[in-house]
Formats: structure tokens, C-alpha cells, sequence
DNA sequence: TACTGGATTCACT
DNA sequence: GTGAATCCAGTAA
């Protein structure tokens, strides 16, 4: 597979434009390498981190095309890509599509069964062994994400999570239809 | 210093 | 469909 990673300057536009061009796009963790399938885009909305000045959520506000990883319920990591040069932003990957390295993943996640190996936020951490060790981390080297072709529109649905997790009908969420890997 | 709640997941019923 | 697991950041005092 011939991987060109995005620049920074890709990612000082908007989360919320940017949340899906990040659909089909390649993560790269070591020997792990995944589709990203759904997203999520976070600025200063009452949901979002970034709406507090707050020391955790400094990479939303301070620095874009870095990765910005937060613990959350006791033990589960996210990670997010920051965006928006100058202003408040990040997209979070909430699930990833594995293409390389499953063995590893599966023995992370302590599980044999592709679908559930990288179908969440916490899970795709998890089986790119994505901890805090990697908050505020600049996108490269041995993590990255790499260009791919963008995913035709067809492919791309309003999230069935609306409205059933989080409680809000939030425009920017996305997934990937017809894709067995897809999550919700 | 102490308390509260969370951008989740999974086992169990 | 429901509830437990688990710990850190944020906030109040």
C-alpha cells in the first residue's frame, strides 16, 4: 500500500468541515493500520471539551493536526485529531475499518472477531494501543494518517447513534453504510 | 481536599 | 434492555 501522509496545513480548517473528508483516510499506528469509517466533529459546543478553557482540552485550543487522547468513564481511552488553526477544534475517530496488523489487534482487544476490534472510540484505542502517552502528540512518524480516496456520497449516512447515545441531533456525525465493519 | 460526573464498553438478564 | 466497572478532570469549598 503506497501511503502519503495529510500535511499539517490539511487539518487548520474547521472540524466540522473536516469530520468528513477524514472518512476513508488511512490510520497508521506501528504495525496497525486502519479505514477511518465515522467521525465526529467537536468546537465549542456545550458537548464538546473545547467548550471549557480547561488545561486537559489545551490541544483543541492551542494546536491543530495533533492528536489529542483523553481517559474518560475510568477506563477508556478517545483519541481525537485537533483542527481549526487559531481556534477551538478537534474530530474524534469513532471507529476505524482494520487492513493491517489484526493480529495485534486482536490480541489487545482479546477478541477474534474483526467487526468488534475497532468499531468505537474506545475500542479503536484500544487496538492501537492509543493511550494518554500519545495526548497532544504532532500527526507523523510512527502515527499518522495517511490520504485515500474519499468515500463517494452514497456511502455516507447520518449516524443511527443520534438521539440514543449522546441525547443531541448534532449534524457533523457520519458513518459508512453497507460496510460490515461500520459501528451502531 | 473532597466530591461529582463523564465524547464507553461489555456482561448479564 | 439494564447496570456495573473504574479513575481522572473539573469544580466547589
Amino acid at each position: 500500500m503506497k501511503l502519503k501522509p495529510l500535511p499539517k496545513s490539511w487539518f487548520a480548517g474547521d472540524a466540522v468541515a473536516l469530520a468528513p473528508k477524514l472518512l476513508g483516510k488511512i490510520v497508521k499506528r506501528g504495525a496497525c493500520v486502519g479505514r477511518i469509517v465515522e467521525t465526529e466533529a467537536y468546537t465549542t459546543d456545550a458537548a464538546s471539551h473545547g467548550a471549557k478553557v480547561t488545561a486537559r482540552s489545551a490541544p483543541m485550543r492551542e494546536t491543530y493536526g495533533h492528536w489529542y487522547v483523553y481517559f474518560t468513564y475510568g477506563m477508556h481511552w478517545c483519541a481525537n485529531v485537533t483542527t481549526n488553526e487559531g481556534g477551538t477544534g478537534a474530530v474524534l475517530i469513532r471507529a476505524v475499518e482494520p487492513l493491517e496488523g489484526l493480529a495485534l489487534m486482536k490480541r489487545r482487544r482479546k477478541t477474534d472477531v474483526v467487526q468488534n476490534l475497532a468499531n468505537g472510540p474506545a475500542k479503536f484505542c484500544q487496538a492501537f494501543g492509543i493511550t494518554g502517552k500519545d495526548n497532544a502528540a504532532a500527526l507523523g512518524g510512527d502515527f499518522a494518517i495517511y490520504d485515500a480516496p474519499e468515500l463517494a456520497p452514497e456511502e455516507i449516512g447520518t449516524s443511527s447513534r443520534i438521539g440514543i447515545t449522546v441525547g443531541t441531533e448534532l449534524p457533523w456525525r457520519f458513518f459508512v453504510k453497507g460496510n460490515e465493519f461500520v459501528s451502531g
